[in-house]
DNA sequence: AACGTCTTGTTCGAAATTTCACATAGCGGA
DNA sequence: TCCGCTATGTGAAATTTCGAACAAGACGTT
C-alpha cells in the first residue's frame, strides 16, 4: 500500500466507507467521472474534506477533470485493505448471528464467514447456511486450518468476553463485537463495537432537542 | 430537559450510549456507586472526558463520592430523550427487516416497532411477529393514527429514497437508514445511517496497517 | 465544628480535525 | 503550441475536541 501519512483519523476511514457506497451507486447509474464537489454533495461533506481524506493515501484524481469513478473505488478499496477476501469466524448463532449468516452482502463486500461457533449443546452439530455449528473450544484448531482472521462476536452480553478470549487464544487478528458489552483484549488486536441503538439514541436526541 | 450548552458534539452522544451500556452491566454486577475514573477505564476513555460529557447536561455526581449508578443511568436517558418509548415504522421486511422485527432488545431499549411496511405483493398481508405487513402507501394514514415518530428503512438500496419519501410524507420526525445508500430529506428531519461494514472496513484497515 | 480526604465540575492550554484559499497541473480548442 | 478553463492537491488559518490541572464541595472522622 501507499500510505503517505503516519496517522489517519478514524473519521476519515468512516468517510471512505461512505465514499465507496456512493461511488458504487454512481457507477451503477452510469457515471464515469465525478468531481470532489459533486461527490461531496452526495455524501453531505465538504469537498476539501474528500480531497484531504484521499490525499492520505495518494493522488487519485486528474486536475481539471475529477476522479474516474471505477478507478477511485479500486484505489479506496486498496487503501483500506479490502481488495481481497477476509475470512471470518462467527461466535454466537442466535438472532443476530443468524441474521449475519443470512446476510449475503458479506461476500459481496469482501468478508466471508467461514465458520460458526456456539456453545449451546442444542445448536452444536446443526447445519446452517451450509456450515456446521461447532463448539467454540474448537476455534483454536480451526482458525489456523481455515485461515480465520477476523472474529465476529454475536453472543449475549455476558458471553462476549469469553468469546473474545477464545478468539484471542486462536490468534485472530481483529474483532467486531455485536454484543452490547465491552471486551478486553490485548492492545495489538483491533476491536470495533457495533450497536445500532447508538444511532437510534442519536435520532431520539436530535428529535427531542428540536422540540425544547 | 436541562441542557446547559448550545451545541453538543456528536461524539459525546455516542459516548453517552457507551456509558449507559457499561453502567447497566455494572448495576447488574451490584455496583451502586462509581467514580469517573473507574467508569473511564471500563469505557476506554479519559475520565475528564466523561465528566465533561455529563457536564453538557447537568451535574449528576457527588464530589468526593462519585456517581450513583442507577441515578446516572436515569439522568443520561433523560438527557438523550430515551426515558420513554419511541414508536417506529419499519419499511422493508427482507433479511435485515426481519432480523430487526425479531430483535427483542428494541422494546427493552425504548423503541417499539409498531408497523411494518413492504411493497412486495407477496409479502403484503402476511402476519409477522404479531404485525401485518402493509403497503407503504398506507403509511400516511397509519402514521398519525399509531403516532409513529421514527422511520426505519431496511429496503434494498435502490428503494431507500422512495421509502424515505413515504416517511417524510407521513410526517415522520426522524429516520434511521439501514440500506447502503444515501437519502435526501428536508433538513429538519435527522437521518442516521447504519452500515456495519464500516466497522469491518475499519478492522481490515487496522489489521492491514499493522502489517505493512 | 473543624480538618483531611476524595472526587467532581470547570478552566485553560494543547492537539487534532476541518475548512478556506490558492498555486499547480491536466485537458481541449483555437 | 499556446491559452483559458477547471478541478485537484496542499499549506495555513479557523474551529472543534480533548486532556491535564486545579479549585470547589461533600462526606466521615475526630
Amino acid at each position: 500500500m501507499n500510505i503517505k501519512s503516519e496517522h489517519i483519523p478514524k473519521a476519515t476511514i468512516g468517510r471512505l466507507a461512505v465514499y465507496i457506497q456512493v461511488l458504487e451507486n454512481l457507477l451503477r447509474d452510469g457515471n464515469d467521472v465525478i468531481s470532489s464537489e459533486k461527490l461531496a454533495r452526495a455524501c453531505s461533506v465538504n469537498s476539501s474534506q474528500i480531497r484531504k481524506d484521499l490525499a492520505y493515501f495518494g493522488e487519485f484524481g486528474v486536475r481539471g477533470v475529477g476522479y474516474y469513478v471505477q478507478e477511485l473505488i479500486t484505489s479506496i478499496k486498496q487503501s483500506l485493505g479490502i481488495d481481497r477476501v477476509w475470512k471470518c469466524a462467527l461466535i454466537g448463532v442466535g438472532n443476530m448471528g443468524t441474521a449475519l449468516l443470512r446476510h449475503h452482502d458479506f461476500e459481496k463486500r469482501g468478508f466471508k464467514i467461514c465458520a460458526a461457533f456456539d456453545c449451546d449443546p442444542d445448536k452444536i452439530g446443526l447445519e446452517f447456511e451450509g456450515m456446521e455449528i461447532v463448539c467454540p473450544t474448537h476455534l483454536k484448531e480451526q482458525a489456523p486450518e481455515l485461515n480465520l482472521e477476523i472474529g465476529i462476536i454475536a453472543t449475549p452480553p455476558d458471553r462476549a468476553q469469553r468469546a473474545a478470549n477464545h478468539l484471542v487464544d486462536a490468534n485472530i487478528r481483529g474483532i467486531i463485537n455485536f454484543a452490547p458489552s465491552r471486551i478486553n483484549v490485548p492492545k495489538h488486536i483491533p476491536v470495533e463495537y457495533v450497536d445500532f441503538f447508538d444511532h437510534l439514541y442519536s435520532i431520539a436526541f436530535q428529535i427531542t432537542l428540536g422540540n425544547d
